[in-house]
DNA sequence: CAGTGGTCTAGACCACGAC
DNA sequence: TCGTGGTCTAGACCACTGT
């Protein structure tokens, strides 16, 4: 006897024909789609049948729900480019704030700018040792912060800073201190400082992550993490930023400005 | 009067609870948690309130559920590096063959490759709109074919290519086709590719990269996106690639190698 | 076969946003 | 006030895994 496949769950298959009706343009961009009780009695199913099937598509960004208002279909991402030249080896935090949105423009901007909501202790977490690993040190050499920025009145980026616990004044370190933690640490530390390297990966936002980010926990977060070390080579910072990944995406640039059609905007 | 702030839901403060016991090690990485119907018993809640806070350390990678068999803390993501020297004009496809992990070596990786699994017609989908728009070209002057690449056993990436419709050998198409794309497409056109530019983003899996990836929707999906064109700057493809988050990153190198303590595994 | 997680139902109550 | 989505319960049946 053949292997039985199992049956596709209901939930699914109705995942797939709100999909369906999506892309049929039967349920348009930006309109809103039948209540859950009514889609529960339209299809013969339990509500919470429909609202598993309405839960993926809200996490793969096809339907935005809005509480006591109803569930919308997504217009097109306009997703943020933050340009990053490969060849330089200038900190980009710059760019990330002329890239992102303002929200509506004056009000809540005042509160723009990154602040450290964590002085963690360097306790042998597992990301703990991650960093002491990266910068070849032994954890108890180091410290941590952890800070927000806020774009438009909303969180956008959430970083985490290790760095060799040297010579750090306290004055940098303070809960809801505004600056720019980079640049601060080089300064405090009085030397410049390089990329080494960057890499990019994707992740679901963890409980703590989600809550600084204002997104569900589980939510696609870019992660571009890295050691930045000082002119004759020795690492002196790891970072490690988590953005949502519906609202930024980082670019690249491999030939001069002009040359074509550019991804940005 | 304040502002009444909702309590936090239930299942959310058990997610904590989980999670501060993991972080604690009661629960150490590796080890199977209680089982649904016991948890509900030792916090006197419904199953169904378990496995929503079970479900959401499982989007956030802390958890993996096994089914039949129970659900397990995570041990430290082993994350595979995949180098791209960011002045480099060259395709890395290879560097992802070599740098994804082999299954258990020998026996499916018969299965290993590129392969081309659909060619969809390029019908003004907000995704073919886009390529477009990359391209600088109309919805209907372009192709489109869409590949899966299997490294050890599994599907990993999952990739769409925009290419102008001109001299496309029907042979490069034929679903089931082993080969790189990237190379192939290349090869068919008679002209050395170079990058134009490369973008990263995440994003939730929607159904159809959920199921080619044999993971489920919403789970996080690192985006590697870009165009590519012809030595005298005209854009010839637009590439965008879907990878588990969880079994994949990518690094770029602004130093000699050598220099520090490197991110390669 | 026993135990695990996966799916589905029925029903209840609540918080939120718009009117 | 009403309709929306959000949470929670109780109970049932099933599919998968390891023994």
């Amino acid at each position: 006897m053949a292997t039985h496949r199992t049956e596709t769950p209901l939930y699914r298959r109705l995942a797939r024909q709100l999909q369906e009706r999506i892309d049929a343009g039967t349920y348009p961009a930006g309109s809103r789609l039948p209540s859950e009780p009514e889609l529960s009695a339209e299809f013969g199913v339990n509500r919470l049948t429909v609202r598993q099937a309405v839960a993926e598509l809200e996490r793969a960004a096809v339907l935005e729900i809005r509480r006591g208002v109803g569930t919308f279909v997504r217009p097109p991402a306009v997703r943020v480019s933050i340009a990053v030249d490969p060849r330089s080896q200038r900190f980009d935090l710059g760019s990330v704030h002329t890239g992102l949105p303002l929200g509506t423009d004056a009000p809540e901007a005042a509160q723009d700018g990154e602040f450290v909501v964590a002085v963690a202790p360097v306790a042998g977490s597992t990301e703990d040792d991650e960093a002491a690993h990266r910068l070849g040190r032994a954890p108890e050499e180091l410290s941590r912060v952890d800070t927000v920025i806020r774009l438009g009145g909303r969180p956008r980026v959430v970083s985490s800073y290790w760095v060799p616990s040297g010579p750090l004044p306290a004055e940098l370190l303070r809960p809801g201190r505004p600056g720019n933690m980079v640049l601060d640490l080089a300064r405090a530390a009085g030397v410049e400082l390089e990329y080494d390297w960057r890499a990019f990966g994707a992740v679901g936002a963890d409980l703590a992550d989600a809550e600084l980010l204002g997104v569900p926990p589980g939510t696609a977060l870019l992660v571009r993490e890295g050691v930045s070390c000082t002119p004759d080579g020795t690492p002196a910072l790891y970072v490690r930023r988590r953005i949502d990944g519906s609202s930024a995406r980082f670019v690249l640039h491999y030939r001069e400005p002009g040359g074509g059609s550019g991804p940005v905007r």
